[in-house]
DNA sequence: AAACAAACTGAAACGGGTTTCAAGCCTTTT
DNA sequence: AAAAGGCTTGAAACCCGTTTCAGTTTGTTT
């Protein structure tokens, strides 16, 4: 396959040198006599040299390998999560290998033992159902940065928003926009984001002295059919409200699809406010009020704080705000 | 970090046989006794062990690794490319480990030797600008599969749609439903698959002996944005059309919003027909019309190929077929 | 000019596996 | 019973870098 393999030998041989100082050149760890140097640097190019990065992982002790312990539900929230990793390491000397936890937790717990074994020099988990104890042990065997989920013990090695406070100020806005029945088309029950979201929702309507309606509330399922499925229920069930909070965009769109096919008008009969603000938010019609997540940027951010942990071994994780963006989707009412 | 490391010496101490035998017990290369297999399986479980793949990959010289060229540019489309491979991966020996080519030929090539010097067993290249010469080399070098691409010299290595034959049935059925001026919103005009879809919509119009406008053609840029723009200036220069065929459901998206703003109605007053089927498409209101693209079975497709290259040597890539999907944004005027 | 430090350099060991080679032991063939 | 062959096995070489160690040179200090 590959025509001839060059090793430092070769190069060590054509610049009439040692592997050691060929070696040196390549790290440039000790100082070397600038003949010898260019020699070398013009053999490598010459050669096309390409050093064996086992043979370094091996000698050295360092994969400059970074695992990423992803989830493959066709979100865009982790997809700009996982792109965002990808970005930033660009240019550095690491690279990202991609396990799939599936969101099962010993499929996720099988990735990570694959990426043990590859002697990552650092692991990011994005989301999943690790237990926090598997992730603090891991934390023990490895670099680590958790990425949209917070978990107790690990404040200050996970990245994350404030969902309650994100949730409490999209509600606050539909309150503050005059709507007095707001429905709720909550995420995946048991998921850590759908919990607090649903909280921050609860609280806010409880701080306006606004009735909470247990029977607005609807669990979705994050994606497009759930929003769907639940704005459809709340309309069979004759429920009266005059905005619906999704806890995702996905379910917003499909919630939007639900009034559509009913004929009623957004925002003019009901209000939808967003989760997300993934691509295509923006060209809903009528453009979806949402709240954003800068998931590229968390991405990026996790690829930092890793590499910083690899390298300082400290880390200082910075804190992600998600805010409100005021499109067309609510309707003020007074 | 790691407390200790057990390596294969370790194991051939407390299993009271040599490092040779432990590693035919490990690759099942050769007959190792009974007694002494089961010591040496106790002994690793015991002991917890986990070969490293470095010194394997050195030593064997394969990685257990593919690479994978991606462009970064948070499209739906490439970001079901890149999961459908990841998630094919699971499971089998090998990890995928990507790198960024952002739509940009010396990053795409630098990308590519960080992951020849990485010892990828394999690569796949997921479209980018890699000129095809430098494709034929790779292979040259490495096991090569390109997705999204065709190459000139590559084709049996090449998974890719027909986008001229999905642009024609796409164009075909909005001239079939009685549709005689349509507009076509391209792609990045030098990106091969812009090229053909709108060869594809010229080729349909001359067969249906409509007269091709240009005027009715404006490049996009793939994006929600250029289909906004794109609708805008056709409606700016007032020119009359009664359906407008997308490059990519993005764009369709804004193309839907521009409309939206000025009251136009889809399908009554203007047709859409997007492409890709992005998730979303069918949340769109009203639901598009589109040309779906199985992104993420080629992503699994690409995979497999890439694993039987390496196995046998030899590949056979399936043929992937675009196929519409009849859903609300296009009206039958007849 | 003697003593010593600093700058370079090459040989060799090492990291953790795989693979080749030769030898020991058993069974089968003649 | 001797020769031939097959099965197992350990020793040692090898994969390709990094790093330690022990010089050899050159330059500086007194």
């Amino acid at each position: 396959m590959t025509p001839k393999k060059i090793t430092i030998q070769d190069i060590a041989d054509t610049a009439k040198v040692s592997k050691s100082t060929v070696s040196r050149v390549l790290n440039d760890t000790t100082p070397v006599n600038d003949e010898k140097r260019a020699a070398v640097l013009a053999a490598m190019k010459d050669l096309n040299f390409q050093p064996n990065l086992f043979a370094r992982g091996l000698a050295g002790g360092n994969s400059m390998t970074i695992g990423i312990l992803t989830q493959n539900i066709g979100s865009p929230f982790y997809n700009a999560l996982d792109q965002g990793v990808i970005q930033r390491l660009v240019g550095t000397n690491y690279s990202p290998i991609f396990v799939d936890g599936q969101w099962q937790e010993d499929v996720g717990a099988t990735g990570l033992r694959v990426l043990l074994g590859r002697q990552v020099d650092g692991v990011i988990v994005i989301g999943g159902k690790t237990s926090a104890e598997a992730l603090i042990e891991l934390k023990e065997r490895t670099h680590l940065i958790v990425v949209a989920r917070e978990i107790e013990g690990l404040e200050d090695h996970c990245l994350f928003i404030d969902n309650f406070n994100a949730a409490y100020e999209a509600t606050k806005y539909l309150i503050d926009s005059g709507h007095k029945k707001i429905a709720h088309i909550s995420g995946i029950p048991t998921h850590q984001d759908s919990i607090r979201r649903l909280a921050g929702y609860t609280q806010a309507l409880k701080d306006a002295n606004l009735e909470f309606d247990e029977s607005l509330v609807v669990d979705g399922g994050f994606d497009g059919r759930n929003g769907l499925m639940a704005l459809e229920s709340l309309l069979m069930n004759r429920k009266s409200f005059s905005a619906v909070f999704c806890a995702s965009d996905s379910m917003a769109l499909g919630a939007r699809l639900a009034l559509y096919r009913r004929g009623i008008r957004v925002p003019e009969d009901i209000s939808i406010m967003g989760f997300d603000d993934q691509p295509g938010a923006e060209f809903m019609t009528p453009p979806l009020t949402t709240v954003r997540q800068p998931a590229h940027e968390m991405g990026e951010a996790a690829a930092d704080a890793i590499l910083q942990l690899i390298g300082k071994k400290e880390v200082n994780v910075p804190a992600f705000k998600a805010e409100l963006v005021f499109r067309e989707s609510v309707a003020r009412l007074h």
